[in-house]
DNA sequence: CATCTATACGGAACAATGTTCCGGATATCA
DNA sequence: TGATATCCGGAACATTGTTCCGTATAGATG
């Protein structure tokens, strides 16, 4: 993250990276140790230590240190690939799906997406500076993604009118927080409750 | 936490704590540690390193092993302890202020013990088994203190019925919730609000 | 295809921290 | 005062985040 500090590179290139030339092998380094990484995040939780990640993506630390300078960053780089993975399922309900269809899927998506990740609930929590950034991501990328099929839904008539989708957001997330007297079970009820809610009132 | 297997200690003594004997020093070093971890969790967070709190508390770590088994017991004994001394707070406040002036100043006590606890909620968002009955404690603590008081002030008619107490603790602290966009007075001005909405349709 | 260099890799080594262990100190009792 | 059950201190160990550097290699060049 050093600088040089010649005159010419106020501008242009300062890492191989930057420049567009990047290795195969480091492109395809970076690929696996994401995919390892959310494996791995899933099935032992976001604690997990980082040689398990080097492991399974069959690289070496210092590769991970390379890619991600710190282990936060690693995670990081998950959550904003799960959230755009949840986003952009938006466009494919939208196009493939009947309006109000395409809401409720998405909800049940978005669902999953917020019960997989507790344990970065938990670091979010715990006010590292470096989690700062994520809920304005969160914010930015879902938010429009269920505005639009809400939009899409309201103007077919299919559901009732003046939802603000951060609401509904921060609603369904809440109720997806964890409860020691509920079963598993229990955010998929009220998620439905919640979408036939949504169309109680709609117009057609 | 290994008990020996004779045939007769499965009713009666197995630690001498149990038989009701304990050195004077012991109990004053595990005095020393609670105060110590309350201090120390206080300057430097939860997750401040076992050796700081057992230096803190002019002890070694293997004394202060002795007495909390894993680093999460230290955590739920200073929690539990912190617990008791706001639900306690609410006998206090009962008897020597009139009924809503007690209920508002035990709101005011629980909005400050939530603030201060930010890095505990993280831990137990966390999903670590280790506080898993935190919340339950908390629960059957906090609850009775304050429905206690809410009924006295109910029965005085200086403030409105029907209020659940659970759902006053639950509202309260979700708004104390942490914020980027709001400042550290907020959560008062909401309290506030709050207390004064319990009022409003006070019978007398 | 051979060579060269910037780039990336692997993993040993370091640092911080939770936890265990045990020789020695000491409170308590007779 | 002496015996002993109890407790203490801190070195040592295990785990995990992070750094460092000698080595390997992708990609360019001839």
């Amino acid at each position: 993250m050093v600088r040089e500090t010649g005159p010419e590179d106020t501008t242009a290139e300062a890492t191989p990276a930057e420049r567009g030339r990047v290795r195969a092998d480091a492109r395809r380094n970076l690929d696996e140790l994401l995919k390892a990484a959310m494996k791995v995040f899933a099935s032992k939780g976001v604690d997990a230590p980082v040689r398990d990640i080097a492991k399974e993506a069959g690289v070496g630390v210092g590769t991970l240190y390379r890619h991600f300078p710190q282990r936060s960053d690693l995670v990081l780089a998950v959550c904003t690939r799960e959230i755009d993975a949840c986003a952009d399922a938006a466009a494919t309900f939208g196009d493939e799906l009947q309006p109000f269809e395409a809401v409720s899927a998405w909800m049940n998506r978005y669902v999953q997406f917020i019960m997989t990740k507790r344990g970065l609930a938990a670091a979010l929590y715990s006010g590292d500076p470096a989690y700062q950034g994520l809920p304005a991501y969160f914010e930015k990328r879902l938010h429009p993604a269920l505005q639009g099929l809400l939009d899409a839904a309201e103007a077919a008539g299919a559901i009732r009118s003046g939802l603000k989708a951060n609401e509904l957001l921060r609603a369904v997330a809440s109720f997806c927080a964890p409860a020691q007297d509920v079963g598993p079970e229990y955010p998929a009820r009220m998620l439905e409750l919640f979408m036939d809610g949504l169309r109680y009132r709609a117009p057609a």
